[in-house]
DNA sequence: CGGTTCCCTGATGGATCGTCAGGTCTCGTT
DNA sequence: AACGAGACCTGACGATCCATCAGGGAACCG
């Protein structure tokens, strides 16, 4: 299958038939509202119903677009994976080494905490239902993260031919370090609530970082 | 109010009652019974009257002592809540120097593997609900990982003392590191789907938590 | 303007929610 | 052992939501 009939069969609604025009913009209203009611009421609480409602539409329209609640955020959980790229990005071209790296590291704590920011909603019910072990979610946080990890362990990998950073396994020691920056960026609103100042945070989170990835002390004066 | 008052409200019943023995039996099975509806199927799929039935009860009788179902887990969030602190003494007790210093490391990594293991069903919701904003929630997973950041951003003080690991702000430090041990354990199921061996991600922790604790390169051959 | 395809909805049977009033069980008292 | 008096549980109910039809409008084309 090629990947346009993909995308085709993601827009197909429940009886076949590929949507026109009227029917992807009712389509796109009704994601827009799911995100909406993602923002402003709990998970839990979503119901297909006021889904509708706040859309103008009756819950029969929402069923022909979408199976259920889930498939309407996994949507909305594929554009964020999409606009993930960008985290990739940051680690692909950014260099590592010296003061420079150590800004690089701070420039990806920075891009991991406005990304979990700006897709919050999305990303705790990627966070719950992967955890939950559905597949369908588990390979968006994959094709996010891994991402990162992937082109992160190769940074180590350089290190190490260097004879730095030795002793750990690239993959799982990028791991751990994607996995400081996602808890961080998700959780920071906590720590701010304990007292603690995000930027202190923010530094403590991009030398570890550095110090991770190049087996180097970070830069004295940060 | 006494805490021992406390504790009594807790366990009244919604007409103001305080149960006597077989209530508490049918209590602590609905707890039993919410407990294990939260292991086997999703949250947001878990219903009132599923509960009751798995307790051979009526839904009228869950909420005689639940609000709701969120209110049957803030229970079992607290328990798992005073299982936490055995986290805490693990930090406290250990010893932070040399290669003693990095078994405590990975003794406490493992603590936290071991601890999310037990608790998996439980914290995936504690987290979620945190992170709708929900005070209650957010206060359990603070008793429980606030007394460890605290614990250990001692240690780093200390350490700082001697003039080693400087730059960083203790407790942002030992957030930082407490959100790595939390993240790994969340998903170190999900590393290993991936293929990661556990026990590299156990070794990148646990020399990360050492290095971020004490400022010093962990021992070589790990 | 008529027809065809696309899109939406009212209606519906089934399930759950949250809450009573009132029935059943337990246990201490006599 | 019989008897209350609470303690405990449940049947029943109106309200809400789910998920799915068949069929009524809307848009577009010739």
């Amino acid at each position: 299958m090629t990947e346009q009939a993909a995308e085709v069969d993601q827009l197909r609604a429940s009886d076949g038939r590929v949507p026109g025009r009227r029917g992807r913009a009712t389509r796109q209203r009704l994601l827009d509202c799911t995100a909406e009611m993602l923002r402003t009421t709990s998970y839990r609480a979503i119901k297909v119903i006021d889904i509708a409602r706040e859309a103008g539409t009756s819950p029969a329209t929402f069923y022909q677009y979408f199976a259920d609640v889930e498939a309407a955020i996994l949507v909305l959980a594929e554009e964020m994976a999409a606009d993930g790229e960008r985290l990739v990005q940051l680690v692909r071209e950014g260099t590592w080494r010296g003061k420079a790296g150590y800004r690089t590291a701070l420039a990806l704590t920075d891009a991991f905490l406005e990304f979990w920011d700006e897709h919050r909603p999305v990303l705790r019910v990627v966070d719950l239902a992967t955890d939950e072990g559905d597949h369908r979610f588990r390979n968006i946080r994959v094709k996010v993260l891994n991402a990162v990890v992937r082109e992160l362990a190769a940074v180590i990998a350089r290190f190490q031919e260097e004879g730095r950073n030795t002793g750990v396994e690239p993959m799982a020691q990028a791991g751990t370090l994607v996995a400081t920056l996602a808890s961080v960026a998700a959780h920071h609103a906590g720590f701010e609530y304990w007292g603690f100042r995000t930027d202190d945070v923010r530094v403590s989170v991009a030398r570890t970082v550095y110090w991770g990835t190049t087996g180097q002390r970070p830069p004295a004066d940060g």
